[in-house]
DNA sequence: GCCAATTGCTTGAAGGTTAAAGAAATTGCA
DNA sequence: TGCAATTTCTTTAACCTTCAAGCAATTGGC
């Protein structure tokens, strides 16, 4: 943004300001709330929010699933899931398991302990989610939902023309 | 969500599934978002996404902060600042000077060439953002801002319930 | 002036995160 | 079959992050 001479805004040629705003109020919103939910869930249950990512995308399944898929999933790197794992098994929330068919590969699942314990907070969790949009409308959500559906799209796009 | 005996969809009582999916929606869009741009950071100027952050805040003013605005504007603890700007300094990107009037306090600021790197970068990273956001209209835009904001409020009022 | 409370910053321990390199196992193709 | 490419996972180094404890300096009430 600059000024002229008679000091009104001017914009320039290709002035990408408004998505830049957008983009730092999207992240501020993420960062308010997933700071909220951390310390939550720091205090109520002693656990980390990337632990409880985890242990969710495992609640989803019966019957366990692998390293990998949940590195894609949680779209974090391979590395990353390999300690979280290692000290979710320690705790004794998740049990391994080697394929039979591919000794490469280990199905990860929740323990019966992990399971129980993991419903009891996502319960919890859900309820502080549903305070800290309790302001929004059912029509806002609905709006919100429909325009991050787009803007994920638009950024996959994104992502994918970068990459190829 | 629960079917019932003619397997149509039945509420909870107090279902909070919308919400829920709205902030998995959140987060996985600004994961995305995120994730793009320090990948992009890293391999066009070497760089990361915390280090631009802190540069991109002391590029807003002119004659410097102290850790704790710092801290504050970018949301993270005291102790996080203090390792980034040591790094910033030693790289030559910052500048401290102790407060005359106060000697807890040190003032930090970027040097010439910390300036003229962080310019450079926030370029590109502008054109990135708005590349990622390419597929929304202005008015998508306008609509997401609002309601984002409306989100952020919500977000606050909710934290600060909780606090206090 | 004194001293308790507060403020600004640093340190240390524990954990989360990535990229890159590497080990182990499997697959696919000649 | 043989072997190169691929896939799955682990390891490592570097960095980011938080929380809690602690140090140094200042402030405020007496």
């Amino acid at each position: 943004m600059i000024l002229d001479s008679e000091t009104k805004a001017v914009e320039l040629p290709d002035d990408h300001g408004t998505e830049l705003r957008l983009w730092l109020r999207l992240l501020t919103c993420t960062t308010l709330i997933e700071g909220e939910v951390r310390s939550q869930l720091r205090e109520k249950f002693d656990v980390t929010l990337p632990r409880f990512d985890l242990m969710a995308q495992l609640d989803k399944v019966a019957d366990g699933m692998t390293l990998s898929d949940l590195s894609k999933r949680m779209m974090v790197s391979n590395g990353n899931v390999t300690g979280l794992v290692e000290r979710l098994v320690e705790s004794g929330h998740l049990d391994r398991r080697t394929s039979e068919t591919d000794r490469r590969v280990q199905f990860i699942r929740l323990t019966k302990l992990g399971r129980a314990e993991f419903r009891k907070m996502a319960a919890e969790h859900e309820k502080w989610i549903a305070d800290i949009f309790a302001d929004l409308s059912p029509k806002d959500i609905r709006e919100l939902m429909r325009l991050l559906g787009k803007a994920k799209g638009s950024a996959q796009r994104s992502a994918k023309a970068r990459s190829a």
